[in-house]
DNA sequence: GCGACAG
DNA sequence: ATCTTGTCGC
């Protein structure tokens, strides 16, 4: 199967899918060094089928950006909860191909294994990629927790059919926590300890950060812009 | 059947 | 995801 042929596919052929890639899932310690850290993600205008894609590289642990790559692409696949991988994954996909230098590891906007089969996008991405991908998502998808104290990095753990999926994670005081859970090729340990050391002053890690403000800038820039077929004053 | 439901 | 000003709280 092809990320490009994704839109092609049925809900139910998406989650046949999800089955089989299932299986291939790596949840173990990272052991390479991590020099280099990206963030990925995507935008775009509600009702329409353009979607941009964005990551942004930084180097670790300093966390300076050292590069950045974008695509603007297409897509018929819409969002479903639990299913969003084949709408974002064929543009980043697009994105990463472009990224002169590829990271050590990819923070995705999303799930890793937090997901009702264990195929976040993050997982999707990482597994497909053979590339150490984290998931770190704004609200929940799956899994029970207690809220975690509201105090900096205070974290509670998520659980779903007696498995830990990922950790709930108050990256800042008075702000809802966002989950993280370990996409592919890297342990729950390292995913957490990763993003807490990315939590710079916002409740966003700033791989993630970064290229959300990256993306809405190809965004604005793209879709305002004379030529394009949606600026038609009709 | 009912409620939940990443972006 | 995106649309949007003010506004409440730290």
């Amino acid at each position: 199967m092809q990320p490009a042929d994704y839109e092609h596919l049925t809900p139910a052929q998406a989650i046949a899918y999800q089955h089989e890639l299932r299986k291939q899932i790596q949840i173990k310690p990272l052991e390479t060094p991590i020099n280099t850290i990206a963030g990925a993600d995507i935008s775009y205008n509600k009702y329409e089928e353009t979607v941009y894609a964005g990551i942004v590289l930084f180097s670790y642990p300093d966390l300076k950006i050292v590069g950045n790559a974008n695509a603007i692409s297409r897509t018929s696949f819409p969002y479903i909860s639990g299913l969003l991988a084949f709408r974002e994954v064929p543009a980043l996909l697009e994105a990463w191909e472009k990224l002169e230098i590829k990271p050590d590891v990819l923070v995705l906007d999303g799930q890793g294994i937090a997901h009702e089969r264990r195929l976040g996008i993050a997982t999707h991405f990482g597994l497909i990629m053979n590339v150490p991908t984290i998931g770190s998502a704004k609200s929940r998808l799956t899994g029970k927790y207690e809220e975690p104290d509201n105090e900096p990095l205070a974290q509670s753990a998520m659980y779903d059919k007696g498995e830990l999926i990922g950790i709930a994670l108050r990256s800042k005081r008075n702000c809802n926590p966002i989950y993280i859970s370990p996409g592919h090729n890297i342990s729950m340990q390292q995913s957490v300890d990763i993003i807490k050391h990315c939590i710079r002053g916002y409740r966003i890690p700033e791989p993630t950060r970064q290229a959300h403000l990256l993306v809405n800038q190809v965004r604005l820039a793209n879709s305002a812009k004379p030529g394009n077929q949606y600026d038609l004053f009709t």
